[in-house]
DNA sequence: TTAACTCCTTTCAAAAATAAAGTCAAACGT
DNA sequence: ACGTTTGACTTTATTTTTGAAAGGAGTTAA
């Protein structure tokens, strides 16, 4: 299905997203219609999902990140979700998950303030482990 | 330090970094030199890190989602970030953390077999605990 | 008031993308 | 064995984008 080429082509382009089809197509030995080609064809069979940035939360001021286990007591999961919902600027990611908890959150703040906040509006829905990141 | 544009710019390349100068400037009430000379600050001051691409990994063989919590029985971690290390291809990151468990394992397999090959490798060094990532 | 900045626009030459045409080789049916 | 189809590529030529340069408008400070 992927060949070596189709491999070097994700590779250069997780490397970088924005480099031009004709620098691209030197890279892995190829012409600019070519790589460009190539590179439709991935979209188009869903292999390349989305073309974004990595942007530095720190410097954007969220530097706390931060790891949550949720442990649902009540069967419900519903008012949780939406709590979480309503609270999107915090979340990266709400993992549900099976093993010892029941959702992964993870997440970042501008501060433990926060933080704190956050947790106590959790804690009205859930019971959660906290794990901060430390790099 | 960052206004409103700047957000709107970042909220635009997140949704789609190969977007071309001339149509972010259009999205976002500027020129094309305009919108390229704030991208160019943008990357400068660090704000953004990287221009990358989401590779959907089940298509790409890596279905399995898994994080695992590692406990370190040894207070020498060298062994462990060696093996890890080399085990790179199914990382996808490896956080230090506070709290309960020492670090935070994201990871991708292709199957179950090779996730339990994974973990009876890392038992060498340390403690787990799994939780399977199911949507 | 004037000078120095910052941030923008417009203009235009150079570079890249894209559409189109043509080449080549492998696979398939007759 | 022959012609046809198909797929992946290159080259060429047109269109589009980029990025450098020049200049204007608003702000701040001497």
């Amino acid at each position: 299905m992927l060949d070596r080429t189709d491999f070097l082509i994700l590779d250069e382009l997780s490397k970088n997203s924005r480099i031009t089809m004709k620098d691209l197509g030197e890279k892995v030995h190829l012409s600019g219609p070519a790589a460009s080609a190539r590179v439709i064809k991935l979209e188009e069979r869903g292999v390349i999902e989305d073309y974004t940035i990595k942007i530095n939360q720190a410097k954007m001021g969220y530097p706390v990140h931060a790891i949550v286990h949720i442990y649902t007591k009540n069967p419900n999961h519903q008012p949780y979700l939406s709590y979480i919902k309503k609270q999107n600027r915090y979340v990266v990611h709400n993992y549900k998950v099976s093993g010892e908890s029941c959702y992964l959150l993870e997440c970042r703040f501008p501060s433990n303030e926060e933080l704190d906040e956050f947790l106590t509006g959790i804690s009205n829905y859930v019971s959660y482990k906290l794990s901060i990141i430390i790099k």
